[in-house]
Order: C-alpha cells, then sequence, then structure tokens
DNA sequence: GCCGTTTTCGGCCCGACTGTTTTCAGTCG
C-alpha cells in the first residue's frame, strides 16, 4: 500500500472506532495519526522501519507497527475486525447533517439501519420519533438532511461558491451595526472543496444583526437561530454559518473560526501548556484577556510569525511559526507569464492573439501556448502536417506585441507504454514539452506509475501536465503512486505542474509541499481553453500557497529572459 | 492510542445551539 492508501485506512479507522463507540481519544489518536503520516515527507515502501515512523509526532508503537503491516501486506487484523462490525452503508450516513455517530450507532442497533435508504423508510414510517432522545423535530431533520445530501452532494467547487460567498458577505458588511466583517473557514483557507461558507461580522448589536442576517434575500432555510451564531441555507443549496462578536473579540473570533479544527485544536492544546485559555471570545491568562488588534498579535502572544489562513491545516506550520521558518508565500503579482494554453489550432476557442494581448493586458511577459498532439483527435490534436503552420502564426503573433515572448509548446500524450506521441526529431522543435495522460484511465497503479515515469526520462519532457488526472467531484484520480513520480521527477529534472483549472487543482496541495521538499519546481498553469480561463491561474496561486511554496519555488515567477534561457537548459540536459 | 517544562500515568480544546429533556447529551465547527 502506498502513503496516501495507508493515510485513508488510518482515517476509516479512526471513523469505525468512533461508529462502534470507543473512547474518543483513541479514535482522535488515529486521526492525529493520519494527518501527521500525510504532513510528512517520509516515504513509504514495503521495508519502512518502525523507529522511522515513530519519529513522526501523533505515531506511536502501536500505529507505526499497523502503518508497517499495511505497506508491507496490505492488511490488518484491526481494519478487518472493525469492517466485519460495521456494514459500509453505516458510515455514509454520517454525510447527513446532525446525524453523528451516537445516533448512528444507536439506530443501527435497535432498529438495524444500514444504508441511507432504510432510514429515509424509518423516517417515513415515523419508527424514529418515541426512540429515547429522538422526537419529531430529529426524525424531520434527518429527513431534511437526506434529501439534501441527496440533491446536493454536500460539497462545491471553491470558484463555484467564492462569488456567492462574497455577495453575502457584502449585504453583511453594508449593515449600519455591522463594523467589520470577513470570511472565514475553509473558504479563508482557500481548501478546493467547500461544504459550508463562515463569515463574521464585529457588531455591537448582535441580535439586530442575526436578524438581518435571517431575513436576506437569498435565504431559503433557517437552519439554526441563536443570539450570536445562526446558519442559514442559501437558495443554491449551500449553507452558511455567521458568528456576531464584538469589535474586542473579532481577532480571536476570526481566527476561530477560520480554523481549521485540527489547527485549533492544537493551538489550544500548545496554549493551554503555557496556562492560556483560548476561545473565540480571547486569549486569557489566569481568566485576564491577552488584548490583541489583530490576528498578527494573536500569535505574536506565543512569540509566533503570523500564519497565513492557508496554512492553518496542523501541517507544520505551528512549529514553523514557533522557529520562525514560515515561507514567504508567492503571491499573484509574482507571476509573470502563463503556459498551457489551448487556442483555436486544437480545441480552444480564441485565437491565440486575443490570448497573448490579453495576458499583456494583464501585465504578462510571455506565453507558452500548447496545443493538443495528434493521438488527442476528439480536441483536433495537431499532426505533424500542421505543425510548421502552428510555429508560423506563433511567430507572426510575437512580432505584432512588443516586449512579449510567445514559447512554441505542445501537450503531448503519453501514451499507454509511457512513450510520447511525436518523434524526437519533431520534439526538438518545440521551446518546451507538458507531457500529460489522457487515455487509458484504468491501468493497476505500478503500470500507471511506470508509464509516467517512462515519460519523465523522456529528455524532451519539460513538465508533467494535471499529473492525477483527478476531476473535483466528478472523477477519482488515476492510480498512481504519486510520491514515486515526484522523486523521479526531481531526480530527471522535470518540473510538475498545478493545473489551476478550478475543476482540477492538479497537483494537489497536499503533494505539492511534497514535491517542494523534493525540489521539484512547479509551473501554475491555466490549462485554458477559453479567453476568461485565463484568469483562472490565480486558483492555482491559491493551490501554490496553500502547498507552502514561495515565488522561488514557482517557475513562471521567472521574467521571460529567465524562462528562455531555463527551457532551453532544460532541453540539452 | 499518544504524549511528556504538571513526564511513564493521567490527561487529552472549547463553546453555541438544538431537541430532548427537566438538567443535559449530541452535534457542529
Amino acid at each position: 500500500m502506498d502513503k496516501k492508501e495507508i493515510v485513508n485506512v488510518l482515517e476509516r479507522i479512526s471513523v469505525l472506532l468512533e461508529l462502534k463507540g470507543s473512547n474518543p481519544f483513541r479514535t482522535r489518536a488515529y486521526q492525529n495519526a493520519a494527518r501527521a503520516l500525510e504532513a510528512s515527507s517520509i516515504s513509504i515502501g514495503g521495508d519502512i522501519s518502525a523507529k522511522e515512523l515513530e519519529k513522526i509526532k501523533g505515531i506511536g508503537s502501536r500505529i507505526a507497527e499497523q502503518i508497517q503491516a499495511l505497506a508491507r501486506d496490505d492488511d490488518l487484523d484491526l481494519l478487518r475486525e472493525l469492517a466485519e462490525d460495521i456494514p459500509p452503508g453505516v458510515i455514509d450516513l454520517l454525510k447527513i447533517p446532525t446525524l453523528g455517530p451516537k445516533k448512528i450507532k444507536y439506530l443501527y442497533q435497535t432498529l438495524k439501519i444500514e444504508n441511507i435508504s432504510e432510514l429515509e423508510l424509518a423516517c417515513e414510517e415515523n419508527r424514529l420519533s418515541g426512540l429515547p432522545n429522538f422526537g419529531p423535530k430529529t426524525q424531520e431533520n434527518i429527513l431534511k438532511g437526506i434529501q439534501s445530501v441527496k440533491k446536493y452532494s454536500g460539497s462545491f467547487l471553491y470558484a463555484d461558491i467564492y462569488k456567492q460567498a462574497v455577495e453575502v458577505l457584502e449585504n453583511i458588511k453594508s449593515h449600519k451595526l455591522v463594523q467589520k466583517a470577513d470570511l472565514a473557514g475553509s473558504i479563508r483557507r482557500k481548501k478546493e472543496i467547500i461544504r459550508d461558507i463562515d463569515m463574521v461580522a464585529a457588531t455591537d448589536k448582535p441580535q439586530q444583526v442575526m436578524d438581518f442576517f435571517l431575513s436576506l434575500e437569498q435565504v431559503s432555510d433557517v437552519i439554526a437561530r441563536g443570539a450570536s451564531k445562526s446558519s442559514i441555507k442559501l437558495n443554491t443549496g449551500i449553507d452558511v454559518d455567521i458568528r456576531a462578536v464584538s469589535p474586542l473579540q473579532y481577532p480571536y473570533a476570526l481566527h476561530h473560526f477560520t480554523g481549521s479544527k485540527e489547527h485549533n485544536t492544537a493551538m489550544r492544546s500548545m496554549a493551554k501548556k503555557k496556562r492560556i485559555k483560548i476561545n473565540e471570545y480571547g486569549l486569557f491568562k489566569n481568566g485576564t484577556l491577552i488584548g490583541c488588534k489583530d490576528e498578527k498579535d494573536f500569535f505574536n502572544v506565543f512569540k509566533m510569525e503570523y500564519i497565513p489562513p492557508e496554512l492553518r491545516e496542523n501541517y507544520g506550520e505551528i512549529e514553523a511559526a514557533k522557529e520562525g521558518r514560515l515561507p514567504k508565500l508567492v503571491k499573484k503579482q509574482d507571476i509573470k507569464g502563463i503556459f498551457h494554453i489551448h487556442t483555436d489550432f486544437s480545441d480552444g476557442s480564441m485565437t491565440m492573439l486575443q490570448a497573448c494581448s490579453y495576458l499583456k493586458g494583464l501585465g504578462m511577459q510571455y506565453a507558452g501556448i500548447t496545443e493538443h498532439s495528434k493521438t488527442a483527435a476528439y480536441a483536433r490534436g495537431l499532426k505533424e502536417a500542421g505543425i510548421e503552420e502552428y510555429f508560423k502564426e506563433i511567430e507572426k503573433v510575437e512580432k505584432t506585441l512588443e516586449d512579449f515572448t510567445i514559447f512554441k509548446g505542445i501537450e503531448s500524450d503519453i501514451l499507454p507504454e509511457g512513450e510520447l506521441d511525436y518523434s524526437d526529431d519533431i520534439l526538438d522543435e518545440f521551446d518546451f514539452v507538458i507531457i500529460a495522460i489522457h487515455s487509458h484511465f484504468n491501468m493497476q497503479e505500478k503500470k500507471m506509475t511506470d508509464r509516467i515515469i517512462t515519460a519523465i526520462k523522456n529528455r524532451h519532457s519539460t513538465m508533467l501536465g494535471h499529473p492525477t488526472g483527478r476531476i473535483l467531484l466528478a472523477r477519482d484520480p488515476y492510480k498512481v503512486d504519486i510520491a514515486r513520480v515526484i522523486d523521479k521527477a526531481s531526480e530527471y529534472g522535470v518540473d510538475l505542474e498545478i493545473n489551476a483549472n478550478p475543476h482540477r487543482l492538479d497537483l494537489d496541495w497536499r503533494m505539492v509541499k511534497y514535491a517542494k521538499n523534493k525540489e521539484v519546481k512547479i509551473f501554475i498553469n491555466p490549462d485554458a481553453h477559453h479567453l476568461e480561463n485565463l484568469n483562472d491561474y490565480m486558483y492555482g496561486v491559491d493551490i501554490a500557497r496553500k502547498g507552502w511554496l514561495e515565488a522561488k519555488d514557482v517557475a513562471n515567477t521567472m521574467d521571460r529572459h529567465k524562462m528562455r534561457k531555463y527551457l532551453k537548459e532544460k532541453r540539452s540536459r
């Protein structure tokens, strides 16, 4: 089993233990271990040593052994035993809001409810109402929850809901009693998938702000209404939570509601050792508030650097902030040029001139045009005969634009055996080559990994495009040992792409950090087919930041002269 | 199950809201 699968197993054990009602701290130990393993840069092979694993904080002797067993045999007695006790459908019940492990366990034991459909039927037949601690309201809420899960997946793409979030936020800000308001939660942390929108408002009259919030025209349902905290469902299906606090409490509340839960837990635990209590209202030493005017002050109380929201995942940011070694995260302004652009030469809708003029208008210095290669017939991939015309067009457009460089590129398919689909002679003519998988997704992991590594070894390869092939909320990544791919990319001097298309955001930020540790450079590319997609590179910058990247880690922060030299050196390796 | 400036046992983050109760457990973030 590879690292990612082992992380999944540990998370699964945690969920199963929770459903069994085991010691909650044991449950959390597995969760923590999963995160710790995921965040570590350790490489997992069949011969991984327990000692090596135990060095990771959060992994003790017992779990180290279990990870060893998983890496070696793909098997674990504990998991098998737990899975025998609990049918797979029961785990799905956790997706239903208002339903947690305790209630699920009870329903499973008393009513033998094993999946969502059975639960729905039981609610409709009024079998829940009347059970101890279950009343008519609970039953109704569960039914509502099931409908919501069925109708919406319960998850949303960041790009799809960001606008709605800002719209609601602007509404809140417009209220005369609101002094300050910000987005918080996963959207502020720039997670690729968002389950709900969180915001915090500073006001001296929380009740009036709550009333205003609940009366917004986008509200389709009120989930909770409290004196300082409320939740609503928007008519687009996503929930919004808002918290109103006094202006004095605002920085603490903003930190609290930005999370993540794991970051907060670790911060509180750390604070507690210094006899400081953290809650959403403040930092308290012996019951006395430690004043902070903003989040920067907040971290400063613990002699920590300010931790940007993107990094607050308890992936090592707390230790790094204490030691003053947080990265200076890459910014949108650092990006000097854009690669991975499809024009109407293959399956794009814009002309080359439109794309490049637009980028120049954004202040960019260069573009790397990449049409699909010939195997991608569905996308009108370039046949050998069309390449000369393609180059001529590039040269023509380049001449019309002053101080702007266009690099001649191709997105070359990686064929099933790992070969590229043009001859060496032809590949030699391009300034750069993005290698990528577009077919034969269903391969065994080893075969897929070897296929990609074979392509990485090709001296023409500049970078690996959308490295795992995932489509968020739609298609799983193909089976690939991405850590091994990154190791080989590092060895052979091939870069990796963060595909910034909001449906992809591939490479995943967790692995971006891994790539950084392996000194693999990253290109942030929009994979644009339409003019408006060219701006998507900004989502890629968010992901790069979330993966701890600095400007020097991102290839397309180079100016156009350095980039030309860089690409040339890559070709001659 | 993990961990240690309260160290090898005894803790393990903190609070709001809901729905069920009649003082609180469960869920959520």
